[in-house]
DNA sequence: TCCATTCTTGACATTATCGTCAAGATTGAC
DNA sequence: GTCAATCTTGACGATAATGTCAAGAATGGA
């Protein structure tokens, strides 16, 4: 190694990771990421290829924080408490920033279409993994659930998740979003 | 009138409607509509001014349809069989077309920050009408649900409505998302 | 101290989009 | 039939984004 590289690339990618965040996958150009990192388009061109290439480095990082969160809230406290914890730290994450910046698995999940298979496996794989996590809480709860039911209703709370995100972007407030969970949580789980 | 408009203008809308549909107002371009519609881009600034115009017209033709089919759809049977009718109208509608169109309403959502206000009040509009559908529907149940908890709960159905928007956009099968409707429909709605 | 290597920089070529406009075509009204 | 109003057309200018590249700067190693 002979000419050292400038910048410290843990730094570049979680600012990238900022920036996307904000504007999207699509929306964010290159001169977006330099403005915002301090590195120039063509230094960035050469350290990583091309902008997904970026994006794919950020999101990696923000899908591994994101479901470690997921997996301590939904932890702490039993499954009743864990998925309320669960809805507070889904929903705290994407009412985050001044404005908010959403929820970036779902901004990018509706750029589907005019995006690469391996962005699009991304999300896939942070659903996937929310899933897992939910369905693994749920099962812990006492009896009378059988796995398969644990695995569909977990699947049932990550779609709310993904509604949350949506009715973020419409304009509902945080204080909307978690009267809107409490509410399903209560008709979900309360089994009254 | 003497220099005649040479295409039909509802024909037009509905065409830029499918494009809109299909690529979002974002990403649809002057010249997608051009060659879908079969007029000249100079012809549709003319007639319209700009795409937002264009857009608007046609997300106003779109959300009339859609309202007007949910409503049929929750009016329907009794109140759970309303609600059944609705999710499958809800799917089908995100499900349609080779490949599928996914929801126009949750895809104009999510670029809420690079959309003027007007265009967001649109989905907020459409969004606040499913909600009162829902909620007057629910509030058709005999008894022992208040006005605002029908109404909380109406969000809460909305709003699960949007998740499986996203989740369409991330891959599932019209058959997934049924299935996953059904799941949530049991557990909302079941008072067992 | 010098060199070979790698990074950085700014310019370049390309492509795409937007919205405008002048000139020509069309047609309803008289 | 003629005219005036309106629409249509294709070209134009402006802007913005992408990705590439050659020349220069920086630096670890001998």
């Amino acid at each position: 190694m002979v000419g050292v590289r400038q910048f410290d690339e843990d730094e570049v990618i979680a600012t990238a990771l900022d920036v996307f965040w904000r504007k999207g996958l699509h929306d964010a150009t290159m001169q977006d990421l330099a403005a915002a990192t301090g590195v120039q388009r063509g230094s960035l061109y050469n350290a990583y290829g091309d902008k997904e290439a970026i994006f794919l480095r950020a999101f990696d990082q923000y899908a591994e924080q994101f479901l470690e969160a997921a997996g301590n809230a939904l932890g702490r406290g039993d499954a009743a408490a864990g998925l309320k914890n669960f809805f507070e730290m889904i929903i705290v994450n994407m009412t985050d920033g001044a404005p908010p910046r959403g929820c970036l698995t779902t901004r990018t999940a509706l750029d589907a279409t005019i995006s690469s298979a391996e962005v699009r496996q991304r999300v896939r794989d942070v659903l996937a993994g929310l899933e897992a996590l939910v369905a693994k809480t749920i099962s812990a709860t006492p009896g009378r659930r059988s796995r398969a039911d644990a695995n569909r209703l977990a699947r049932v709370i990550v779609t709310f998740t993904r509604g949350l995100a949506v009715m973020e972007r419409a304009g509902y407030s945080r204080k909307q979003l978690k009267e809107t969970a409490a509410t399903f949580i209560d008709a979900v789980v309360g089994d009254r």
